[in-house]
DNA sequence: AAGCCCCCCATCATTTTCGGGGAGTTGCTT
DNA sequence: AAGCAACTCCCCGAAAATGATGGGGGGCTT
């Protein structure tokens, strides 16, 4: 396995767009012997996009529905790190109804395995890996090709974002350290007066300071300041 | 080598303590040959620890000098996905007189190589390793080693996830998809009108959800709602 | 030495937000 | 059928933030 997935990375690393990725994508679903293989990303503009093998009838329905607000798989893997076995999950209510009634219908395999991936601003994506099996079968399956999985999953969430986003991420922007520390004191949750106080300068020179920083930010107001000071890490909560 | 891999991440999985992975971490540095293996971890409550092979003077000075605000290690593995070569980073300003000043007489490797990774609720964290090495051996090194360093890094994290707390990330915040609207909309730097206007609801209604959202994040005041939405990840700008 | 950035301080009128109340509908879950 | 969470709408006075202006001193770089 170990040179064929080092052939699978390679293949990855050289993909030029989307459809590139997904050719990857599909021959590694049929090496692996499995029916599904999905790559689904969530950027920070909250477009999204994905690389798969599913039906392009339950995609549309998956989104016409709104299913990402319901889907336990969706749900698991934002509050995780390790990646989940789909058998893991809380399937009642709705997400039982859109399992059963439909997903399996639409070709879904009944087994699957989603790893977590997240990325810069706030960049979140899954890969899954998905198959009708029975469950000691899926879980030695899975149990087999977990650090695989999450190499799979990490070059190519690399791929795609290298493929997708502009690297305008580059064009960092600097604070000076009392810009940082003012921005930082709001982010806290303290109001100017409190802030200004613990900071030991007046109230206008904090004021001064929010001014600057919301200008080098290109921001509209404090706030809109302060959210992307904490988006690009300029400012740790 | 991958039979060496999957131990050493047996040994993770099995560590009850930090201190536990400290152990499997010296071991791991010393199976690699290298001098520094370190693990770092930020959580969006601005929490951190680490685990490392650094001396304790050196861990003390960079805290007490508050070198996480110039670090271009850390700052460079923010703002990307993929591993970082410490070489690629910039090192001009006050970074170069920490690091030539101070970090190298510390022990610090001239060589270093940097995992970011990211867990749920704002979770971040670096797996790096370090070296004394000229640029080519450095360089073979970790072309090596990407893919097992990528493992590592993942299962360290994961098991220091598990350790250090598995019980606030029980109680994840979760926000209703209204109430995510209106704090991304604030992210965005629209005012109460403004946004209430585009989410073509009356501005009290607005107001209503905001409070809720303030409520359900434990904030302040909406300033610091937005932050931490934004540090967790719950509202993408 | 000039220019630039960082650090600090100030006022006033105007706009925006906050905090404290209260009320009604839908829709899913149990 | 009841409960609960999410969604929608409204008032008012007090408190806070903003915009538009000023000012001065220190330190690094060119």
């Amino acid at each position: 396995m170990q040179a064929k997935l080092s052939g699978f990375i390679s293949a990855i690393q050289q993909a030029t767009t989307l459809d590139g990725l997904q050719s990857v994508i599909i021959g590694l679903r049929d090496h692996l012997g499995i029916e599904h293989v999905i790559y689904h990303s969530v950027n920070s503009t909250g477009q999204q996009y994905a690389v798969l093998t599913y039906s392009p009838e339950w995609v549309d329905r998956y989104l016409a529905e709104d299913y990402a607000r319901i889907d336990p798989v969706l749900q698991g893997c934002f509050r995780r790190f390790h990646p989940v076995n789909w058998k893991t999950l809380d399937w009642s209510g709705r997400a039982q109804r859109m399992f059963l009634g439909e997903a399996l219908d639409a070709g879904v395999g009944n087994q699957g395995y989603s790893v977590p991936i997240r990325g810069p601003n706030g960049q979140f994506a899954m890969f899954t890996v998905s198959h009708r099996a029975r469950d000691a079968t899926w879980e030695k399956f899975t149990g087999e090709h977990v650090a695989d999985l999450i190499l799979f999953a990490h070059f190519v969430n690399q791929r795609a974002l290298e493929i997708e986003g502009g690297h305008d991420l580059n064009v960092m922007r600097s604070l000076s350290p009392r810009e940082i520390d003012v921005l930082t004191m709001l982010a806290m949750g303290l109001n100017r007066a409190q802030a200004a106080d613990s900071l030991a300068i007046s109230e206008h020179t904090f004021r001064t300071y929010v001014e600057s920083a919301r200008f080098k930010l290109g921001a509209n107001n404090t706030t809109q300041a302060v959210a992307r000071a904490v988006a690009e890490g300029l400012v740790l909560i």
